[in-house]
DNA sequence: GGGATGCTTCGGTTACCATCGAAGCATGAA
DNA sequence: TTCATGCTTCGATGGTAACCGAAGCATCCC
């Protein structure tokens, strides 16, 4: 009844739906206008205004002027973390929201989490790079070994360079759509960079879902192949 | 309004005063009864039965019932990690309950963080084991090294019995007081239990402090040095 | 200047839900 | 059986906060 942070306060701030959607509308790491956030939770301007000073003041988004438009984002990635797991937990305990959209196929595929790859695609790229001993995983936590190193070298990535103080290089991100672990972290974010500058795959517009090109799909596939080859 | 798992439904249930401070009560890793959960929300009974029911509808409490008494805990250590987290981001936000009560620095020394070791005594303990190689540190994630197997192997703790598919060794924990980490998953418990089992300390009754006799802490700082000897 | 766009503030309405006391139900003790 | 304890259900109440339309303020364009 005392001591200790808040955390009803940062949980009540998520909890409201319209809240929510703007938040994970968020997830998709691009800054967002009030009048799209206000799009995104289904709400007059009015009411989004409203909630997004809320969330401001709560210390879950960030602001940024821009001529006459304002551009909101996720405080850190301490906070898009938080949502990950949220989400993640929520699928496990069958929260699902009632209506799966007619794009909800497209999401389950690939998409952006924050600012690395999720879904189907995800997924599978944690399980390649873990067959191949690029990443070991010991139950939930995973670490870089020195082959996955040379690896990411190949490609153009020095894992080196990504050790932050405030992020984890490797995390494992539980996925909604697949209840299982893909790759997040400074690496995470790295190789969803490089797919996208290699010009693997493009974002759907006002969504977040990915969309891979046929010879980006087939080069994916090829550099993150997998044992069993099974398909649905 | 569309897609994905709905992080609002879980996020309203921690949402609620009564409700988050029912499962910080929980966080002390003990089963508790209806009525002492009530006490600890500061409600009736008939207020927290109901918000009893809605936490395990929601897949954050299980319950067991035992004779006339109904003993409640947190679902698994998923739940118990996201209220982790969600501590530490409300910590960094600064959104700290108002009255600091008199055993908070009781609690800010040592306590019980779900199943291992928080506070004071918990930062310095992983700062001890890092410091002597024990475990790694890249950015915010934490690695078992070799001569930390060793270490604690000579301690009696077997880690690579540690280790399973639901949960993590190693798991840095952003601890609340001291807004540094401290060491979390399966490792971290083990250390703890191990602190108990030698008598080094006892748990405070009817609080998540951990109090250590002296010759307990003689014994906790001498297994567990630093560096830089600052004292409070 | 005049007009359009983007957003915030204000006032009022509505709906939900936390809360409690009292009554009901189950379990265990005497 | 009878009583006590632990908890749930019921019914009623109250406060909070989400919501919208309209008006106000700021910025940019012409």
């Amino acid at each position: 009844m005392k001591e200790g942070p808040d955390i009803a306060r940062i949980a009540t701030l998520i909890g409201d739906p319209a809240r929510a959607n703007m938040l994970m509308a968020l997830m998709g790491g691009q800054a967002l206008t009030a009048t799209e956030l206000a799009g995104a939770a289904g709400v007059t301007l009015a009411t989004a205004s409203a909630h997004l000073s809320k969330l401001e003041d709560g210390g879950l988004l960030t602001q940024r002027k821009q001529g006459r438009h304002r551009y909101f984002a996720l405080a850190d990635s301490a906070v898009a973390g938080l949502l990950e797991d949220l989400a993640g937990l929520a699928a496990t305990r069958g929260h699902l929201r009632h209506r799966p959209g007619p794009r909800d196929p497209a999401l389950r595929r690939a998409r952006i989490c924050y600012d690395h790859l999720a879904g189907d695609f995800g997924v599978r790229m944690l399980d390649s790079l873990i067959e191949r001993g690029a990443i070991l995983e010991e139950g939930e936590a995973l670490a870089l070994t020195g082959s996955g190193h040379r690896f990411f070298c190949e490609m153009g990535i020095d894992a080196e360079a990504l050790k932050t103080p405030r992020r984890p290089l490797c995390r494992a991100c539980l996925d909604w759509s697949e209840r299982r672990s893909h790759l997040g972290g400074t690496l995470g974010k790295a190789l969803f960079d490089h797919i996208m500058a290699e010009g693997l795959a493009r974002r759907e517009p006002d969504s977040r879902a990915i969309r891979f090109t046929r010879e980006g799909e087939r080069r994916f596939l090829a550099l993150f192949p997998v044992q069993d080859a099974d398909a649905a």
